[in-house]
DNA sequence: CGCACAATTGACAGGTGTCAAACATAGTGG
DNA sequence: CCACTATGTTTGACACCTGTCAATTGTGCG
């Protein structure tokens, strides 16, 4: 997040890992809140009124928020730190359906439909997310109906894009695939170097792997030619994209 | 085919073929607006504000609704008929992403985040689609509240099932794909009779290839396994289910 | 310093896509 | 009513991609 300063945090956040076990201020909270795409376009006193009705808890790497087929009783915002979404075979495998950051929002509600949560929804790093319970996230539906209209809309697109990872899966090569997942994670949350686009957020081939439909075993042989041929550079739980024009025409042929 | 001209036919025939070639009648589409999910809960005076703004426009078999790329300037609600959607990619090869009957609806509109349409809409059957203006369907969005929690909750159950389908792409093999493929579209279009589940939608073996996200060689190999084992029967242009409970079975094995 | 975990690489087999050809069916026109 | 034709279906052979199993190396952390 480039904000910097981030708006007096009193709480004595040393840095990294501390921010992890205290739960967020108030101050950033509503800044979070205010920033969020679902709640675009309310008024202060309305954010405030949210903010009152949320309750904080923060999260250590790896916890999970919450599980699969729990009674879906919570909406989710995340105000640090990033949690991804997953589901897990019969066999174990693990899939990852997404990966979300600060400002974004996740969970269930009958209000959306689910009785139980769809997925796994597990901490990737040290944060703090807001929970909002499915009856106050129905009334602030009825009571501020652009929060409908924003839900919808991001909505909508987020199944856009699993369409386009539907379309991605049927058609295309483990290589192909590789190079998209690579794209589209840069795409939300690469920052931008000297050397290229650098990814890092605890990631680790083998999620890399559970977001492309392949195996941790394929997803190195990928990223070692990758590197022979100067498009990547990577180590332990980090890449860097290095040349996305090439990976870009790699993702669109076959 | 039947006549081609008509217009606005009256009442008269209801079903079989010769619905097809003609526009539907105002009783049919405020029969089905009534039942659309979309416009649930709505009072009469409503629907008929819906079916005043609204436009029909009869399809035949394989007719395109409207093209990726294109302005997304429609959203249509499906009054009799069955569409695909589909995307192409590079190489030609197609992905059909859903399929969807009577009461559903498609397409796109700035309020749900599209400039353009995503994927390409084709009639699978004839039928009878009814167009919104993407004004007027953000101005229903707005006006009728329960329009945009309905659209949301239909949104996020769609969403989820994308999700699903990304789950089973990434895991399944193939002969699985084919039996989550045959159960989908038999809970969602299959007519129970004597001899099992039949699915009856003009639907080819290529196109449950491009919903399995395999070849159709690959899909004639697997039914023709699954027939030898009892588990359905085909021809061309049909299936009917003969053992739902082994192909569950079959769907959650690897 | 050593342990746990991630990354790396090799060998191998099976599944699937590809290419090709024969066959069956439904709708067409004579 | 029947042949004809376009389209969908069926089957075979084959190569190659990719998953699986296994062992080694490298890195970060306690």
């Amino acid at each position: 997040m480039p904000e910097g300063d981030g708006v007096t945090q009193p709480v004595g956040a040393s840095d990294g890992t501390s921010e992890g076990a205290a739960a967020c201020s108030v101050d950033v909270r509503l800044t979070m809140l205010a920033r969020t795409p679902l709640f675009r376009g309310l008024e202060d006193h309305e954010i405030e009124g949210v903010n009152a009705r949320c309750r904080a808890r923060a999260v250590q790497p790896g916890e999970l928020v919450f599980r699969w087929g729990e009674p879906a009783e919570s909406l989710f915002v995340i105000a640090t730190g990033q949690v991804k979404l997953m589901e897990h075979a019969s066999d174990g495998r693990l899939v990852v359906l997404d990966l979300f950051g600060p400002g974004e929002f996740f969970g269930s509600a009958p209000a959306l439909g689910d009785d139980a949560y769809t997925y796994d929804a597990q901490a990737v790093t040290a944060g703090c997310v807001l929970a909002l319970s499915a009856e106050t996230f129905e009334r602030i539906l009825h009571d501020v109906p652009l929060v409908a209209l924003n839900a919808l809309a991001l909505t909508s697109q987020r199944l856009r894009d699993a369409q386009q990872t539907v379309h991605a899966l049927s058609t295309l090569a483990v290589e192909a695939q590789v190079a998209a997942t690579l794209l589209r994670l840069a795409a939300k949350f690469g920052e931008v170097g000297p050397a290229g686009t650098r990814l890092e957020a605890a990631l680790t081939q083998v999620d890399l792997a559970a977001m492309s439909g392949t195996t941790p075993e394929s997803v190195n042989r990928v990223l070692s030619a990758f590197r022979r041929r100067g498009l990547v550079d990577s180590g332990r739980g980090w890449f860097v994209l290095k040349d996305r024009a090439a990976l870009e025409a790699l993702k669109d042929s076959h």
